[in-house]
DNA sequence: TAAATATACGAGTATCTACTCGTATATTTC
DNA sequence: GAAATATACGAGTAGATACTCGTATATTTA
């Protein structure tokens, strides 16, 4: 039964087109989750749009909920410079301007990548996708946390959490009225909205 | 071409049991929308969970999109009861107890009727059901405007229009967390933070 | 250069879903 | 009671979708 040397091929390199291949059909994915949502979203338009075959697909994805997953990860990682950003404002600000840090850049976000919206604001995504994108949606939640146990230094652990979830639940209400606003004036005006909203709650929470 | 007498037929009355047959299918709807969420429900699945054929389904919907319709509209029935007991409350009460005063008797409607959820705290349904279900979330939309609009009457209207608008999109955010939290404690716990963020809403907006 | 493997294709498959249709029975109308 | 119509059935249809498979080419490795 001792098998010394059980060959299992590793799976050569990838080439480069490859690679390229797969930025393709996640810059794809975005286009047709954005325009279609999650479960309309089929693998034979995100190929098309990708301009390559269902075969060639599934060759880089084993799944459509695959292809979500990577989706999320691209805009977790995109997602990171705005993270730092927001993190290095000033430990002594004001919850006020801590919103304001934050929403502006999540909204000019959410605009500049349509399929974002599509992923993270819904709550109830299919059970396959939902698994796919948890890990990055829990990230997402942690950065939260982290920034509202800065006003929040004496609440308890389970409390900041609970607020973090609260705060992410009206942002997810409020980004679908917002990307979607007929005009950027109705935008700004539901953008100073969400402001409001998430000032009225956290100060009174 | 003069076409006296046209005997377009017209429907001969539905029989009771017709009657019957809707309410059970309404009934089932509820009971799968609830389960599998607006576009996995399927219609053989309502007709089975109903007890009749697909066939006998179409005697009485002509779409799926029909049935939600129906559901809608059910629900709304259901709710005028509610609404009646929230506009009674006295005109010179506060923001914070018309607040309790809807959130209450809206979780507890939410908890007793599943399939209302996944037909109304969602804003993006396929473009059928949204349409068949539009008139209703407009009437509920106007019963939220005017019971704002008596905190704020010197508002412009189009400015409680997009603040009954927001609060909405706060309770749709939230209301999945409640109907769906893992204990009594957590759902009591949020309904809690539902009341606050609405109030620190509607007292700044 | 030759073997090995990554990439690519696209027609095809199994499965599912909304909805239909031919047919049969129950109820109403006259 | 008989014609007319509402109710009921459920196998069947057309269309869609996620994913596969046989095959062919490009690239890498030795």
């Amino acid at each position: 039964m001792t098998d010394p040397a059980v060959p299992i091929r590793t799976r050569r390199k990838r080439q480069a087109r490859g690679e390229e291949r797969i930025r393709e059909i996640v810059r794809a994915a975005a286009v047709v989750f954005a325009e279609r949502g999650p479960e309309a979203a089929t693998t034979n338009a995100i190929a098309a749009e990708a301009g390559i075959s269902p075969g060639s697909l599934y060759q880089f994805f084993s799944s459509k909920a695959d292809i979500a997953r990577a989706l999320s990860e691209h805009y977790a990682a995109e997602l990171s410079g705005v993270r730092q950003t927001i993190m290095d404002v000033g430990q002594g600000t004001s919850i006020e301007a801590s919103i304001d840090a934050v929403v502006g850049p999540l909204v000019a976000f959410s605009l500049a990548h349509p399929g974002f919206k599509a992923l993270f604001a819904r709550s109830d995504l299919p059970a396959d996708m939902r698994d796919a994108v948890a890990p990055v949606q829990q990230a997402m939640h942690q950065t939260v946390a982290t920034l509202i146990a800065r006003f929040m230094t004496e609440r308890d652990p389970a409390d900041v959490d609970r607020i973090a979830t609260v705060a992410i639940q009206i942002v997810r209400g409020m980004m679908p009225l917002i990307i979607e606003a007929p005009d950027p004036a109705t935008r700004d005006a539901l953008t100073a909205e969400l402001r409001t909203a998430l000032a009225g709650y956290l100060t009174r929470a």
